[in-house]
RNA sequence: CGGGGUAUAGCUCAGCUUGGUAGAGCGCUGCGUUCGGGACGCAGAGGCCGCGUGUUCAAAUCACGCUACCCCGACCA
C-alpha cells in the first residue's frame, strides 16, 4: 500500500476530549473519530487493527471447534421478556419501537437469542455439546462512556455460547475457552492475566475475566505472585490476621480534636498513623441501623457488605445523630448500644483512636475487652490491600490495575430454564440444557493494546495486530528516479514475500514521515535515501526502539522475516 | 441522576470581566526557495461565535431557556 493511495489523517494535536493516553494516540494517529458520545467511527487505519483482531479471535475460536454464526443487532423485546431482562437491564438497553409501535432493543448480549436458536433447533443430546460464536456490533447505553472506544456505547464483541448434557460437559467447554483466551491474547501480544471474577446472582460455578496489565485500567486485580492467585480486588477475600491482639499498652483517654472530621485530618492532628485509628460507618438497612467498625487505613467493600446487608445504604447525618446521640465525623464504638459489624481486621487492633460520640473528641488508648466488648459480628468487609496474605496460603497479595478484555462465565441453565431450552436425553427425557457464555471486547483490545504500548512518539503496535508490518521512508521520492524505483521495487518485492508494507511516497520531508510513521504504531521501518543507496543500503528501525541498523538492499527481506520473527 | 465545566476556523485556543460587528498557532490551497527528524517566504481559502428568546442604537460579549460535549460522584464519621 502506498500512503498516497491510502488515506492518514494525523493530527498534531489531540482533541480536547481525550484524557488516556490510548484514546489520545488512536485520535491523533487518526484510527477512530468521535461522532457521538460513545461513539466512533474506525477510520481505514484503524479497521486494519480492529480486522488484524477479530481475525486472530476467529482463528482460535475454530480452532478450539466453536461455530461461527450472526444473530441480528436489533432483537424484539419478547425474548428478553420471557427471561426478565427487558427490565433488569434497565436504562443501559437501548430500546426502540419499530413502524408498528413494536418494541426492539439493540443487542447488548445475545443469551435469549441464542437459546432461542438452540431451543428450536437442537432435539436431542447427540446434537451436544454446541459452540456458538459471532463478532457483532453491540450498544449498551452506559451512563458515562468515556476512554474512547474503551468504554464506548458502540462496540465489537465476541460473544459465545455454549450447550451441554450436563455440568462436565461444560466444565471441559470451558477448560478449552479458558485455553483458548489464554492463547489468543497471547498472539495478540498482550499481557494479561486471568483472575477470578463474581458469579453473582447469575449463579454458576465458575467464572474467570481476562485482563490485560495497565495502570490506567478501570479494575483493580489483586494477585500473588508466588502462585497463580489472581482477583478482582472486589472479590478478593481479606483473610483474619494471624496475629493475636496485643494487650492494652494505654489508658483510654478523651482528647480534643477540634476539627478532625477525617482520617487524615485526625492522624495528622494526633501524629499517629492511620493504621491506629479506627473508622466508624453509619449504614441503614432497610429502617435497621448498624455501625461498621474498620481499620483507618482500609476501605469498606460494598460487594461484601452486601452479602451481608442487602440492601444497604449510608445513614444520613440526622440518622447518625439519632442512633449515636452523635455528630458525624466523631462517632465511635465506645459506649453505644448499636448494631455493630466490625471488619476482622478490627479485632485485632489495640490502643488505638476512634471517635468519642462528642463533637470534636475522639478516645484514644482504646482497647476491645476493657474499655468496649469485643464486637459479635466480625466478617470481611473491606478491600484486600497490598500486603495481605494471599487467601490461597501461599504469600502476599500485591494490586495491580487491568482493563477487562474477555470474561468466560458457566451460566448454567439460568436462560435456558426461562427460555425451556431443552433436549432428549438418551431415555427420552426432557432434559433443559447447560450453558456457557465466553465474551472479547474485540474493540476494546484494540485500546487497551494501545494502553500497554505507547510512548512520547506515538503507538508502538505488538506484530500481530499493527496496521502495517513494515513502512518503507524514501527520502526524496519526489525528486529523486534513484530512491524512486528502488522503493518502488522493494515494496512490491515485500509485498509479493507476503508483508503487510506500506510506502511512505509522499515526498515528504523525513521528519514529516518519521513523525507519521511512528505515531501510527508500525513495528518496523526501512528508511531509503540516496545517501545510503550509492552503497547499496538501506537503514533499518525498529518501533520499539534499538539502534539504527544499516542493511544491504539485496538483504532487506531475510532481515525482516528474522525481524518480524523476534 | 446529582455536582462542576466547556461550546468562537478542520485541530488547539485567545477575545467576553468593561457591548462597537472576528483573531493567533497548527492544518488546508497556490507559487517560489528548501530537503536525512514535524522547513521558510509570499499570496489565499475558511466562521449564522452551539441553538432560541430577550435587553440594547448596537450582542461572540449581558440575561433567561434549550441542546451537545467533557470532568467528578459510596464512605474516608
Amino acid at each position: 500500500m502506498r500512503v498516497s493511495q491510502f488515506f492518514l489523517s494525523t493530527l498534531k494535536e489531540a482533541p480536547a476530549e481525550a484524557e488516556l493516553a490510548s484514546h489520545r494516540l488512536m485520535l491523533r494517529a487518526g484510527l477512530i473519530r468521535r461522532l457521538g458520545s460513545g461513539l466512533y467511527n474506525w477510520m481505514p487505519l484503524g479497521l486494519r487493527v480492529l480486522r488484524k483482531v477479530e481475525a486472530i479471535v476467529r482463528e482460535e475460536m475454530n480452532k478450539a471447534g466453536a461455530l461461527e454464526l450472526l444473530m441480528p443487532a436489533v432483537t424484539p423485546a419478547e425474548l428478553w421478556q420471557e427471561t426478565g431482562r427487558w427490565e433488569v437491564f434497565g436504562p443501559q438497553m437501548l430500546k426502540i419501537k419499530d413502524r408498528h409501535e413494536r418494541d426492539f432493543c439493540f443487542g447488548p448480549t445475545h443469551e435469549e437469542v441464542i437459546t432461542d436458536i438452540a431451543r428450536k433447533e437442537i432435539r436431542s443430546y447427540k446434537q451436544l455439546p454446541l459452540n456458538f460464536y459471532q463478532i457483532q456490533t453491540k450498544f449498551r447505553d452506559e451512563i458515562r462512556p468515556r476512554f474512547g472506544v474503551m468504554r464506548a456505547r458502540e462496540f465489537v464483541m465476541k460473544d459465545a455460547y455454549s450447550f451441554h448434557t450436563d455440568k462436565a460437559s461444560l466444565e471441559q467447554t470451558y477448560e478449552v475457552m479458558y485455553q483458548t483466551y489464554s492463547n489468543i491474547f497471547t498472539r495478540l501480544g498482550l499481557q494479561f492475566r486471568a483472575v477470578r471474577a463474581d458469579t453473582g446472582a447469575i449463579g454458576g460455578t465458575g467464572s474467570h475475566e481476562f485482563h490485560v496489565l495497565a495502570d490506567s485500567g478501570e479494575d483493580a486485580i489483586a494477585f500473588c505472585p508466588d502462585s497463580d492467585y489472581a482477583a478482582n480486588v472486589e472479590l478478593a477475600e481479606a483473610l483474619a490476621p494471624t496475629t493475636p491482639r496485643a494487650e492494652p499498652a494505654q489508658a483510654m483517654q478523651k482528647v480534643h480534636t477540634p476539627g478532625a472530621k477525617t482520617i487524615e485530618q485526625l492522624c495528622d492532628f494526633l501524629k499517629v498513623t492511620p493504621q491506629q485509628t479506627l473508622k466508624a460507618l453509619a449504614v441503614m438497612h432497610n429502617d435497621a441501623f448498624s455501625l461498621l467498625l474498620l481499620r483507618g487505613d482500609h476501605e469498606l467493600n460494598e460487594i461484601k457488605l452486601q452479602k451481608i446487608l442487602d440492601p444497604f445504604r449510608f445513614a444520613t447525618p440526622e440518622e447518625i445523630e439519632r442512633h449515636m446521640g452523635g455528630k458525624a465525623g466523631y462517632i465511635g464504638p465506645v459506649g453505644v448500644s448499636v448494631n455493630i459489624i466490625a471488619d476482622r481486621a478490627v479485632t485485632a487492633m489495640s490502643d488505638f483512636v476512634c471517635g468519642a460520640n462528642d463533637e470534636g473528641y475522639h478516645l484514644a488508648g482504646v482497647n476491645f475487652g476493657r474499655d468496649l466488648p469485643l464486637p459479635t459480628q466480625v466478617a470481611d468487609i473491606r478491600n484486600a490491600v497490598a500486603g495481605d496474605p494471599s487467601p490461597d496460603g501461599k504469600g502476599a497479595l500485591e494490586i495491580c490495575r487491568g482493563i477487562e478484555v474477555g470474561h468466560i462465565f458457566q451460566l448454567g441453565n439460568k436462560y435456558s430454564q426461562a427460555m425451556e431450552a431443552t433436549y432428549l436425553d438418551e431415555n427420552g427425557q426432557h432434559q433443559v440444557m447447560e450453558m456457557g457464555c465466553y465474551g472479547i471486547g474485540v474493540s476494546r483490545i484494540v485500546g487497551a493494546a494501545i494502553e500497554q504500548g505507547n510512548d512520547d512518539r506515538g503507538i508502538i503496535f505488538p506484530e500481530a495486530i499493527a496496521p502495517f508490518q513494515v513502512a518503507i521512508a524514501a527520502i526524496g521520492f519526489d525528486r529523486s528516479e534513484t530512491v524512486r524505483e528502488a522503493a518502488v521495487k522493494l515494496h512490491d518485492e515485500l509485498q509479493n514475500a507476503g508483508f503487510d508494507v506500506l510506502l511512505d511516497d509522499r515526498g515528504e520531508r523525513p521528519g514529516v514521515m518519521f513523525a507519521d510513521l511512528e505515531l501510527i504504531g508500525i513495528p518496523h521501518r526501512i528508511t531509503i535515501g540516496e545517501r545510503g543507496l550509492k552503497e547499496g543500503q538501506v537503514e533499518y528501525q525498529a518501533r520499539k526502539g534499538g539502534e539504527m541498523q544499516t542493511v544491504a538492499l539485496a538483504e532487506v527481506q531475510n532481515f525482516l522475516k528474522e525481524a518480524c520473527l523476534a
